[in-house]
Formats: structure tokens, C-alpha cells, sequence
DNA sequence: CGGCACCTTGAGTATCCTCAAGAGAGGTGG
DNA sequence: CCACCTCTCTTGAGGATACTCAAGGTGCCG
């Protein structure tokens, strides 16, 4: 029997570059909130935080993310336009949420939303933490049971139909980012992303840029 | 570079043996519900079933889970006496729930938990749905980042605090189902747990009752 | 005491990770 | 407009962790 030494850390997170300088608009959609723009990489809320604001990503993308005591960074979900983010579990977020690239949110108080008083909003705001977990839920099981080709393929077919762009999909996140969030290396999520252009179910055209040329071989590897 | 072959299966579940044979008595706790026996194995209730209805564990433990298509068993969190579960984001269970061992339960209908009207009775609700989606979230920071040591060393810290059984933990449910519930094989957990005994952190008493002697050092374990 | 289910241990292997170098893409300045 | 720089991505080689297959042990129940 093979006695495996206790711990092995694997790749470290870098906290990110500049502080923040959000500018905020008050025009547009003013019913929902204000509008705000969050340069590529930056913070619109880290861990600790208190969690009294959703946000609602407009054009852009951003990441949300945990980082382990040595560094090793997991990220929860990608938040593209339509989607919203922001809604924890405690007063305090939990997550890191950067900006992939530039991007324009519009932000709202919870309260906002989630008012007791209020049926209608009150239903919206628990749809969106049930969704929430819904996802999280997903991600764990991908993330448990699944192999590096499964997670990938999976997470190409979510990505495409949640862009919305059909078979053409233009990826808002590094390599990088998908392997934090796959729970792999980067180097592991090229060579499969090549691996899978190679059997013939993908084609890339740079590298953010995916054409899906087998969707349905692929939804089958997602197992 | 190794071309990896594109799927490999790893270990499958079986359903459940026997159908259920619910003894529902309404005694006790009326106030909440109505209690429910479910014997060792048995479904509380099953993937696509109507979710109209919360559970509490009085007496024993549960499984919560989710299956691939090709057999693979994904445990998505095991509820201990004192918890609730059930609530999930659809009107249908998304995943299956069957006892741990001879479970008594109390039961009753969502609506009477989460009634729009009834303001204390819906932030009860919502608490609940929050702590799934936390403990979600932190299952998959464990399944995305953690070596085998790591996910077993957290699994038997988590264990012992909700047990509340200071540093004696009497665990309900087998290796398989550790294994399925930390994304490991049954080995895996089987040769991690006598690795943390022979470097002194446990001590197995039968393969069921675990005693932390290194507390403080399986804490930082956990990453 | 025997049977059965579960757990442990071993040996060999596959997958994925690490370390390292080279290729591609995008941006800046001459 | 091209050269150069930097950042990211890809590819390769080697190694470690965890898996598979297999056998033996342990405990529980009849």
C-alpha cells in the first residue's frame, strides 16, 4: 500500500490588481436600479462584504469565486447578461465576484426585491435563490463524479445555451478560469478542448472562440 | 501527448431494493407534522416526485443524492437529526433521499412553512433554503480542490460538529457512502481513514466510530 | 459456527498534475 | 507597418494521486 503524503497544494490565486473605482449611472432602467461599470478584473464585491445589493449583469461577464487558505481558487459560477447575482446565503457574500471583462451591471437592493410585504417580489427573489442552488447542486455533481472530458463537454454545451448564440460560442474567460471552475488545471482543459477538436465535436477559431460541430455527441459525453 | 480515451464509467448504483411502506403516525409534534418511520434503505421520496413537502430528522440519518445516467451516485449531502430537507428549487425533487438507517422523521407540507403570509414563517423558509444553498456551495469547494486527505479530513471535522458528539463521532452510513459524497472510490476512503490512524489524528473503534485525537491538526487538514 | 455484507489491503494502471518549453495573439512603440 | 514584448494558450515528458481489479479480513446475524 502506497502511504500518499498528507497535503499537496496546487495552483495559488493572485488577489487582483487595482482597487476599484466604480462609476455609477442613474440613468437606464431606473425602475430595477443604477447602472454600474466594472472594468475587466476588477472587484464588484469580495468575500466579507455585507450582501445587501443584487446585481444584474447587462453586457459583460463575471465570476464568482471562493479562495482555499493556500490559495487554491474554486469558482462557484459565471454570471452572464440576464443573470443575477449577489444573493448569499448570510448577510455577509461568501464569494468573490470579479468582472471577466468589462462589464455594465445594474444594481439593486435586496430589500428591493425580496420584500415581505411584497408577494410578487418576494416570489421573484426566492426563484433566483432556487436557481441558485439548482446550480450549485449541478456544479457539484459535475464536479464529484465526472472526468475531465465529461466536465469540459459539459461545460461547453451549458455555456453555449446560456450565451444564447447557438453552436457559435465566444468565451468571456480565460483558460484559467475554466479550470477553477472545473476543478482542473489549465493545462488538463487545453489538451481536452483539443482532444475534443481533434475526435471532430468542436472546432476553435482562437482560442475563446468554439464552434460546436457535433451538440449532440456532446451532450451525450456529459454523461 | 496521451489521447485520453473520451469516458470512463466508474461505479454505479443500484436502486433501492424494496417499495416503501410508509407508517405514518400523527402523534407527537403535531404542531409540525405529522412523524414518519422509514426503515434502513428505504426511498423518502424519489428524483421526479412532487416536492410539496419538508422533512425533519428526529431519530437516525438520510441520504440526499443524484444519479448520472450511467450508474455513477453523487451524494449530495447527508441530513442528521435536527436537520430539515426537502426543499429544493423545483416543484419536483431533483434528487432522491433514502434513509441511512431506521429514520423517524416529521413531515409537513411546505405551504405551512413558507406561506406568504405569514412573515416569520417565510424567513424560516428562506433560512433553511440558504443553509442548503451554503452547504451546497461548500461541497462543491471540496469536491473541486481538495485532495483525497483533504475531502476525508473535512468530511469527519463536519461529521463530529454536527453530530455534536464532541470528538467521537459515530458514523451512520457506510464507505460507499462516503466515497460517493466526497467524489473518492471506497478505497480511496477506506486507505485515507487508516493513514490518519497510523499518523495518530484518529482512532477507529470498528469501521463506525471514529475518535479525533488530533482535532486542532485535521482542522488544518481541511485546507 | 457459517454465511454474508462490508471493509481493508495489495498490485498495477489510468488519469490528471507538475514542470518546462514553445507557439499564438494582442498591444505598444519605433 | 513591422518589430518586439507580454500574456495566454498549447504541447511534451515525467511523475503522483486516485482508480481498478482482486483477494483477504472483520463483524454481524441467523
Amino acid at each position: 500500500m502506497q502511504m500518499q503524503p498528507i497535503l499537496v497544494p496546487r495552483r495559488l490565486y493572485q488577489a487582483p490588481p487595482p482597487p476599484i473605482a466604480r462609476q455609477v449611472e442613474t440613468d437606464e432602467i431606473r425602475l430595477i436600479g443604477v447602472t454600474m461599470h466594472v472594468s475587466r478584473d476588477q472587484e464588484v464585491f469580495g468575500e466579507g462584504e455585507p450582501a445587501d445589493q443584487v446585481y444584474k449583469v447587462v453586457r459583460g461577464a463575471v465570476r464568482g469565486f471562493r479562495v482555499l487558505s493556500d490559495g487554491r481558487r474554486q469558482i462557484c459560477d459565471f454570471y452572464l447578461p440576464g443573470d443575477v447575482f449577489g444573493i448569499e446565503p448570510s448577510d455577509e457574500h461568501r464569494i468573490t465576484a470579479e468582472a471577466l471583462t468589462d462589464t455594465v451591471l445594474v444594481v439593486a437592493r435586496r430589500s428591493a426585491l425580496g420584500d415581505e410585504s411584497d408577494g410578487a417580489a418576494s416570489r421573484r427573489l426566492w426563484a433566483l435563490a432556487m436557481n441558485e442552488l439548482r446550480r450549485s447542486q449541478d456544479h457539484a455533481l459535475t464536479l464529484g463524479r465526472r472526468s475531465a472530458s465529461e466536465r469540459v463537454a459539459n461545460f461547453l454545451v451549458d455555456m453555449a445555451e446560456r450565451l444564447g448564440g447557438g453552436e457559435n460560442l465566444e468565451l468571456p474567460m480565460s483558460r484559467q478560469d475554466i479550470a477553477d471552475y472545473l476543478g482542473l488545471t489549465i493545462e488538463t482543459v487545453s489538451r481536452t478542448l483539443t482532444q475534443l477538436q481533434v475526435s471532430g465535436m468542436i472546432k476553435m477559431a482562437g482560442c475563446r472562440s468554439i464552434h460546436l460541430r457535433k451538440p449532440r455527441a456532446l451532450t451525450e459525453l456529459c454523461a
